[in-house]
DNA sequence: ACCCGTTTTAATCAATTGTTTAAATCATTT
DNA sequence: AAATGATTTAAACAATTGATTAAAACGGGT
């Protein structure tokens, strides 16, 4: 038997599902209401206005995204390692939530839009002594010399884009629905061996 | 001296820069009228509908992203060096308008949103002869094995991510706007390098 | 049963939206 | 200069927007 859910939160999960799909410009309060099947100025009653509801959306947004990295860096294994199952995680979390990246770089985009508040993931990051572990590869010669940026460019271009460009891919070389899991398959084990043997090269 | 646009140009040109900024929904017909200079019912006037106006500029955003792969691949250069030059062309495009990318693939995810239209880019990338060098470089074992799809996705992620993820990248390293262009510089050589590698690994 | 704070509802608000209209202006031809 | 068609303008249209209101319904405590 199916637990109800508050009004509060209904409003909540049916704001994050229209939000993640149509983006803040892109869909109305009155929306965002018959999606969570309640009245209109319920949305105003709970969360003040539209803006602050998606504000609330955005950041929440931001950390699940940020909470893999923090998870696995600040584990004890190699910083090989770490990159290789930062490639494994990351593709199994976006392929739950395929519009997430999608939604997080537009609403950045967005002018007046979404900003980066929580600076504190961050922080967690650095303070996992990835940084350490990255410098350590680096004078060893066990990794090549690449900065922060470069590192981690690589890996969200690789991890993000294919989801982000589904649409746009699949109705250029007309990829079917079905296959698409499949295909992310493949390009996963390309992204990782690609990534992990230019990081890494083998002396 | 400068010459003047038509009323008609005018509208189509500032149509481009706002769409290309805030996209369809983040915008409004009046907004483009006055960054035209002119008066609100001649967007309709010359162009029916915003609907109709976003379309075409549309559609000549993709012809222009597109163009520069049709003209590399009919080359008569080998496919690493068609590769490289793809990777250079792109980047230095890209840099000249670096809202595109996102603007493509935001609007191609919109509901009801843009189409992919003109397949026929596609079809002259397709008849330039460069998947049967693909075959033939795989075949002589020079080319790793790797399909469309993922020669695609892969370069597509490595030329257009970065540029996407400005905002959200920057603000998370903290990096300043001036800096931007020499990451990019630097990140253009890491891609080419790990693709061609990659793609291409020396026996 | 009554009270009282919380939640929900339907109605309404002013502002903004894309679009249309009808009149005014312009440019070209006769 | 008169006439014609194309262009431009200001005004208005109905529909939709985010938000607010006041009254109704609800629920726990006495």
């Amino acid at each position: 038997m199916s637990e109800e859910l508050s009004t509060e939160l209904k409003i909540l999960e049916a704001a994050k599902k229209v939000f993640l799909a149509k983006g803040f410009s892109g869909c109305t309060t009155r929306e965002i209401a018959h999606e969570a099947g309640e009245n209109v100025a319920l949305v105003n009653y709970y969360f003040r206005s539209k803006a602050a509801l998606f504000d609330q959306v955005f950041q929440s947004a931001i950390e699940e995204l940020m909470y893999i990295l923090v998870d696995i860096f600040k584990s004890d294994i190699s910083l090989k390692e770490k990159i290789a199952e930062f490639i494994d995680r990351e593709y199994a979390f976006i392929s739950s939530f395929p519009g997430l990246p999608m939604f997080i770089l537009s609403e950045l985009n967005r002018e007046d839009g979404a900003q980066l508040k929580n600076k504190q993931m961050f922080e967690m990051v650095a303070n996992s002594g990835v940084f350490d572990q990255m410098k350590e590869a680096q004078e060893s010669g066990e990794m090549i010399e690449i900065d922060l940026y470069g590192i981690t460019v690589l890996l969200m271009s690789n991890c993000h884009y294919p989801f982000i460009s589904k649409n746009f891919v699949s109705s250029l070389l007309g990829v079917a629905d079905e296959h698409f899991e499949t295909l992310m398959d493949a390009h996963k084990i390309h992204v990782k061996n690609m990534i992990l043997t230019y990081l890494f090269p083998i002396k």
